[in-house]
DNA sequence: CCCTGATTCGC
DNA sequence: GCGAATCAGG
């Protein structure tokens, strides 16, 4: 897979949203942790804290009034002889610029968890078809769970090569998520589901009836 | 072990 | 330039 002008601005707007190297690989697809940190670098991305955040987002900071901290005059380092890298502190936070006017391919700023349909197209309800399209993220996005009941659902985008990715429900519909549960090492299911995935072939007399198709079987309506 | 980003280095 | 392998850390 290229590195294409669309995708390494993908690259740049995910990096800089605070997505971590595995988010923004899978978001692209067709590339590895590996490749988006290389690539960023190369791009000049500044190194966000290094020092991981696995868990949740810091929300450290208390919502402090509007009290800038003061300018760091920082006057002429005396660097030894460390060879003391130049990168500035990375102070981001592009601030809030004022969106052109139209087409503005505005999409970052959705929910990481979106209804994705079979074909990978993002669906929308009848209700919602283009309107407005959002005004540029005010503040800076956050990962986040878009609903409380997908709390602890595994979603399309976090699935990983060792959790089961048995769907549950429909593709499109709210909830539909994936079984999350660690796989049967070396299938993509946990145990139980791989013993639904697969069946051993059995003399037709003594076949079971139907074993529960995957998706969650024929929609009912 | 899981994950994170950083760095190296052969291609 | 690319990214797997490796390193270092939470």
């Amino acid at each position: 897979m290229a590195w294409t002008d669309e995708r390494i601005e993908q690259l740049k707007k995910l990096w800089e949203a605070g997505n971590t190297a595995s988010q923004i690989a899978e978001e692209l697809g067709g590339v590895s942790r590996n490749a988006v940190i290389g690539k960023a670098h190369r791009l000049g991305l500044q190194s966000r804290p290094s020092p991981v955040r696995s868990g949740e987002a810091a929300p450290a900071a208390p919502a402090e009034p509007a009290a800038p901290p003061p300018p760091a005059p920082t006057p002429a380092p005396v660097q030894a002889e460390r060879p003391a890298p130049p990168a500035p502190r990375p102070a981001p936070e592009p601030a809030p610029r004022p969106v052109p006017v139209a087409a503005a391919p505005a999409e970052p700023a959705q929910p990481a968890v979106r209804s994705i349909g079979p074909g990978g197209f993002q669906r929308q309800n009848p209700g919602e078809q283009q309107l407005p399209i959002p005004p540029a993220p005010p503040r800076r996005l956050v990962p986040a769970k878009p609903s409380a009941d997908m709390a602890g659902k595994t979603t399309l985008l976090e699935l990983s090569d060792r959790i089961c990715k048995w769907p549950i429900g429909h593709p499109g519909e709210p909830d539909f998520h994936f079984c999350g549960d660690p796989i049967n090492p070396g299938f993509p299911y946990c145990l139980e589901h791989c013993s639904v995935a697969y069946q051993a072939q059995l003399p037709r007399r003594d076949r079971r009836p139907p074993p529960p198709l995957p998706f969650g079987g024929p929609r009912v309506r």
